[in-house]
Order: C-alpha cells, then sequence, then structure tokens
DNA sequence: ATAATAATAGTAACGATTATCATTATTGTT
DNA sequence: AACAATAATGATAATCGTTACTATTATTAT
C-alpha cells in the first residue's frame, strides 16, 4: 500500500521543475515555488525533491559541482555542462549501453550502469 | 617562477594518496597522515590537496557521492564504484575521447572532454 | 645570520543539506 | 459532514564537508 498523501507543494515541485531544462538546484525550485507559494519552507523543496527522486519521477545528478542538480525528465540521458557559464543542456539520444560491456572486460567484478558528463562551450558561449 | 616552498605535510600527503587505490576522501588522507604527523590541521590536507590537483599532480573526482575523492594517478581514467560497499576502483584502459565525437554529433555547441563513472558490483560484493 | 614570505595549526565561518517538532492538511471511514 | 489516523508542512536547529582567517613557524634566497 502507497502511504503517501497528495501536497500542492510537491505538485508546485514537480511542475516547476518539468517547466525547464535547465537542470536546476534546491534553491532555484525553491524560488521558483515561491511565486505561486509565498510560504513554502525550503525544507519541503528537499523533502520533496528526495521523495520524488527516491520514487523515479525525477532524477538527482551529481555533476561535480558541489550542489545537487535536478532533471524532471526520468529517462537516462546524457548531460554537457559549459564550462563557461555552467549551463546544463541535455544529450538527446539514449545512453550507450554498450559501454557497460567494454568496461566489463576491464574489471572483475559486475557492472550494471554507468553515467556520463560531457564538458564544452554551449552555443551562446561558443558565439 | 614557482612562488611554492616545500613542506614535510605536503609529502606526506601526496605519498598516502599515492600509496592507496582506494580513491580516499579528504578526512581519509587527515587520519592516513596523522599516523606521521599526529598535530597536523585538516585545513592543511584540504590545502594541499587543492594545491595539488591545481597543479595536475593530483585529481579531484567529483563521483557523486556528496564527498568529493582524490586519485594520486592523474593520468586520465574512468572509474567504477561498487552500489554495495562504495569502493571505487579504476578501469585500466585509455579514456574513450572519440565519445566526443559522438556527443559532439548531438549538441549545437562544442564538446572537448568528458568524464564517466560506471556502477556495479566489486569483485569481493560479488562474491 | 637575515629578511621575505609561503605554509602551518587552530579555529571560526560558511553553504548545502538533513533532522526535529509542533501544527496543519489529506485521506479513508463512519 | 464529522472523525480519527497520519502524512506533510513551516520554522528552525543541527550536521557535515569545506573554506577562510590569523597569529606563528618553516623554508628559501641572499
Amino acid at each position: 500500500m502507497n502511504t503517501s498523501k497528495h501536497s500542492r507543494q510537491r505538485d508546485a515541485i514537480l511542475e516547476a521543475l518539468r517547466d525547464t531544462k535547465a537542470h536546476p538546484t534546491a534553491d532555484w525550485v525553491y524560488e521558483e515555488v515561491r511565486k505561486s507559494i509565498p510560504n513554502i519552507s525550503l525544507g519541503t523543496v528537499y523533502r520533496n525533491l528526495a521523495k520524488l527522486s527516491d520514487d523515479n519521477v525525477i532524477v538527482k545528478l551529481g555533476l561535480g559541482t558541489g550542489v545537487e542538480h535536478f532533471d524532471g525528465n526520468p529517462e537516462p540521458h546524457y548531460h554537457v555542462m559549459c564550462t563557461e557559464c555552467g549551463a546544463i543542456d541535455d544529450i538527446e539520444a539514449q545512453p550507450l549501453n554498450e559501454l557497460n560491456d567494454w568496461a566489463s572486460k576491464l574489471f572483475k567484478g559486475e557492472i550494471y550502469k554507468h553515467s556520463a558528463i560531457f564538458f564544452g562551450k554551449c552555443e551562446k558561449c561558443k558565439k
């Protein structure tokens, strides 16, 4: 049985995430949702982002920036981070699952997934 | 001109990192170096890890664990993290630079590098 | 030896995230 | 519609990894 209850805060958080392609941080989501629910608590944002990613509705991205980023699209895909402006874009393609086989041959254990981040200049910063 | 001065603390930190394959955290390095320099400061460990990675002598690894890991081997290579015990092992192979070309075709900007982490079970946890 | 200054130990401060807790909102049941 | 059970909230304190500060010490070139 699912013991979770509905909340408009959670709805607003999920909507905010789905309405952007920017892979934002918890703090960005907080500021965004505050526009419609001004007294929402930052703790509520963190709690729901954790719940939504536990439920695989969203994805928590550890991109090595020191801050967590969140993606409203749970379909597996790679990302590119611009080293000039920090923008995070999607690579619109299926992950290369054959890389797991490649790595398996070089490793004594068992491999079942991977993540990758590309670095470069986004269209804007490339000018 | 290089304005840096030698210190036995930095030597010990680098030696500790080079003597392990475990890709440890700053705190692990601190505990390790404390065995030979008991009153070393945690700040000194952080300061020198930052300096050494700025100088490309070691590598700071953002693996999405919420903590930074450090690698005494600055040659580019991939890593595998065990989802059971958290162990981080090397994939002993050159990175697949052709992935940058693959991703470039799917992205409007410019891509010049990437990082990847594999996930699975290490030899020990696989049993 | 001396002077200049990089590096240190110790500690305070910081930012992101998590935990606590009394109150409020949602839900299934009468 | 009122009720009880409890998930979720807002507010705030606590935690954790890391960075900044400062007076003192160690290294280096002269």
